[in-house]
RNA sequence: CACCCAUUCGUCUAGGGGUCAAGGACAUCACCCUUUCACGGUGAAGACACGGGUUCGAUUCCCGUAUGGGUGACCA
């Protein structure tokens, strides 16, 4: 027996149809990581089967268009090394490839269809419209929603109501648009999907939509049927989002009588906001409570006067932050603010993972930085490789059938499989997709990331070689998990210490191991120690220098690397001591240390 | 409100009637390694939403309930 997940694949061997597949977004902004996610599956099915890869842009909607979002796009897929095969700016034999350089097509398509009664001309206003719905809902007490289905239709203005004259009438001042007729008989509309198996809708929940605006651009589901099948898309992978408007596009192939050339659907699974317990943390609880509460306020300004006691609210509902989301649940008694808050709470922290997030949350969600009217940072630029953006977002919501974690792209493309896409939505985990990234840093040449570190360096004022880079690099990988990281936890190898800071930073840990058990003669044996390793010739290794001196003086190691580790680096944390001396240079590494000893004599007052 | 989709450790997931006293990864904790911090290693803790069926047997199949998600535009 076959399961449904094999069949469309058997039957694509058959056919032995070239795989061609599409990723289409619209350019309305940024591009979302659940989208980048919806490109790398699209690419992934694509280069598994020897297919093509299309970047189709989605610009019929004129009013949304926003500048530079195409670009954006572009350079996204650019950078996490998914580029199209087929696009606006490569080409390709099936262009063009926006929809909007496309217009003249689709109104022949549309044409068609009312020729051959699928279709009709609407000329209802928006506000008709408006009206309609709003009575219906009047009448259901808001629970039922108007239909323009075949049961209102002939009471709407249309082709279908109105006599052929006032259509003309209509017709000749070009304001109209054209609806899709749905079946008079009900039926169910059965589909395969590849990642969710039989999907079943009957006509019954549909309603005539606009295939054709009265601006004279198609919409989506028009456009997207009339190119699919132009382009000879055979898989069709999109977001959930399409799972309802797939009956009407199936409809549509029919009328077309293009049933045949139908594309495979597969409808992937959102990513949804984090788990409150990820981003919420003992530490952080008051000020994000204070950051959702401005939101909160903007949003609804009239609960400003409430204030105090929405904030004492938030603290309360923070307090337990396992159990957040449950007491989140309105209850009879809450007096409307404590309403009003929840709700927006529930909104904020649940549902799919959206623009905002990023800013609230506190990591990204978009891959490059966006600089339109609400700019965010991105993953390239909060210092993420992006192959570990590819490799975290290929696990989310799809496991390869083995305990591999780490893949690169060429091994992505050989174990991905729709069947294998799971169908239920995946929460957004960033402390994974740190991990990631830090799995991908120590992978990394040092070389490679001493060139994304190069830039950073820079901009902070430090002139710095590439080598000098490479051999940072090369010491503090496994201990930072973003590149700027490089520049900021390391600071000590682009600049003296200033011992002042250090005490405020690391008061308690200097004093701990080395301040409290300073002394003129532990002075006197860092500066024996200073003179020591001053006379050593440049082939001379440190370390052996330094037990030496140790073992001359009767030291434990705890006496001195402690207080050496604080002259070089102002920290206990960091890399091996000795390296690190050699990456500073010695002369440095020794002026360090007799400006530290100055320091601790100062400090203690010892002379 | 209607329709569709989903529901295994905190999170991502494996498992699709007996081999599951449910496997892996992230996060957490402990230990080892170590001058420190990491990395790495070892280990601990941690889940089949609930209720009914079907069956000799159900985490796995069916039906309900609950919960979560999506959609319900001359937006995509």
């Amino acid at each position: 027996m076959l399961c449904h997940a094999n069949k469309y694949q058997i039957s694509f061997i058959m056919e032995k149809k070239a795989v061609r597949v599409r990723f289409a977004p619209s350019p309305t902004g940024a591009l979302h990581i659940g989208g980048v996610r919806t490109a790398l599956y699209n690419y992934l099915w694509a280069k598994k089967h020897g297919g093509t890869f299309i970047l189709r842009i989605e610009d019929t909607d004129q009013t949304r268009y926003v500048e530079g979002a195409e670009a954006y796009i572009m350079e996204a897929l650019e950078w996490l090394g998914i580029e199209p095969d087929e696009s606006p700016k490569k080409g390709g034999d099936y262009g063009p490839y926006r929809q909007s350089e496309r217009k003249a097509m689709y109104g022949q398509f549309a044409e068609q269809l009312i020729k051959e009664g699928k279709a009709y001309y609407a000329f209802d206003t928006p506000e008709e419209l408006d009206a309609a719905r709003a009575k219906v809902e009047a009448e259901t007490e808001g629970k039922g929603k108007f239909k323009y289905d075949a049961s209102t239709r002939m009471s709407m203005r249309n082709s279908l109501s109105l006599d052929a004259g006032t259509t003309q009438q209509y017709l000749d001042k070009g304001e109209y648009v054209v609806r899709f007729k749905l079946p008079a008989i009900h039926r169910d509309i059965i589909f395969d999907d590849a990642v969710r198996g039989t999907v079943t809708y009957s006509t019954e929940e549909m309603d005539d939509k606009v295939l054709f605006k009265s601006d004279g651009m198609p919409t989506y589901h028009l456009a997207n049927i009339v190119d699919d099948y132009h382009m000879k898309i055979t898989h069709v992978i999109r977001g959930e989002e399409w799972l309802p408007s797939t009956p009407l596009h199936v409809l549509l192939y029919e009328a077309f009588g293009w049933a045949e050339a139908r594309p495979q659907f597969a409808h992937l699974s959102l990513i949804l906001k984090p788990a409150p317990d990820s981003y919420l943390t003992k530490q952080n609880k008051p000020a994000m409570a204070e950051k959702f509460l401005n939101v909160f306020l903007s949003k609804q300004p009239e609960f400003a006067e409430n204030k105090d006691l929405l904030a004492q609210t938030i603290t309360q509902l923070f307090q337990d932050v396992a159990s957040v989301t449950s007491r989140l649940n309105p209850k009879k008694k809450d007096k409307p603010y404590k309403l009003a808050l929840k709700a927006f709470l529930k909104k904020s922290m649940s549902g799919k993972l959206s623009k905002r997030d990023g800013d609230l949350l506190g990591f990204p969600v978009f891959p490059l930085d966006w600089n339109g009217d609400e700019p965010f940072r991105g993953f390239r630029e909060w210092g993420f490789l992006p192959q570990a953006v590819l490799n975290f977002l290929a696990l989310l919501g799809w496991n390869p059938k083995s305990e591999q974690e780490i893949f690169t792209l060429e091994e992505l493309v050989d174990a991905f499989d729709l069947d294998e896409v799971v169908r239920s939505g995946a929460r957004f985990d960033y402390a994974k997709a740190k991990w990631f990234n830090q799995q991908y840093m120590i992978k990394g040449e040092d070389s490679a990331l001493a060139e994304m570190m190069q830039p950073l360096a820079t901009a902070k004022g430090y002139t710095v070689s590439k080598e000098y880079l490479t051999q940072v690099a090369n010491l503090l990988k496994q201990r930072v998990e973003f590149i700027p990281e490089f520049i900021e936890k390391g600071s000590y190898f682009f600049t003296d210490l200033d011992f002042e800071v250090v005490k405020e930073k690391e008061g308690k840990n200097l004093r701990k191991r080395v301040l409290n058990k300073w002394s003129a003669e532990k002075s006197a044996t860092f500066l024996d120690l200073h003179q020591a390793l001053a006379q050593l010739a440049d082939t001379d290794d440190l370390e052996p220098a330094v037990d030496a001196f140790m073992e001359s003086k009767g030291l434990g190691k705890g006496e001195v690397m402690p207080a050496l580790r604080f002259a070089i680096s102002g920290t206990m944390g960091g890399p091996a001591l000795y390296e690190m001396m050699e990456v500073i240079g010695r002369a440095k590494s020794l002026d360090r240390i007799k400006a530290f000893v100055e320091f601790c004599n100062a400090e203690t007052t010892v002379a």
